[in-house]
DNA sequence: AAAATTGTTATTTTTTATCATAACCTATGT
DNA sequence: ACATAGGTTATGATAAAAAATAACAATTTT
């Protein structure tokens, strides 16, 4: 079925966004901005708004980076 | 400094050799085989191999299908 | 209200993950 | 001894993530 692959991909949407929404939301709380990480991770602001947005599907290291310039735990963004 | 970088670049493989460590050790705790898992989410044993021995950098999605398949959660690869 | 800061969206290039296939090794079982 | 099961390693094609740039919108500050 068709639909049932839809599903799917929605439902991987859905992990994607909030996956970035535990990000942007422990970023903030942290009082840190975009800019702040992206500095100390070399990684342009535009692509971290992408990843909070859950437009990407993004990888271990990735994460690893981003959770190292807030003091975080990769598990953390997978808290749900 | 390239020695810095290379540290880096240990430090990234350690980390995922962790993650695919922690992959393997909840597999093999719910007595499922790599066939097992790759049938649920179609794929190749041979990259589940792949992942589990930390040598690919994956990416949230297909975490999530393994967590799936193992009816565990993607932060418990990232238990440490 | 203008300027600066913060975040978003779109696009392109480069790098790499995914996916598939095949060959191989090591046990275990027949 | 051979077959099967479980796991590993290598390789190539394709899809997609990473990375960089630019333009824009929305806040906040001055």
């Amino acid at each position: 079925m068709i639909l049932s692959l839809i599903m799917v991909k929605n439902k991987e949407k859905q992990f994607l966004h909030k996956v970035g929404k535990n990000i942007a939301r422990l970023r903030k709380e942290k009082g840190l901005t975009q800019l702040d990480i992206g500095i100390q991770i070399d990684m342009e602001k535009s692509n971290l708004s992408s990843i909070e947005n859950g437009r990407q599907n993004v990888t271990s290291l990735t994460l690893r980076k981003i959770a190292g310039a807030m003091d975080a735990q990769v598990k953390d963004f997978f808290e749900f």
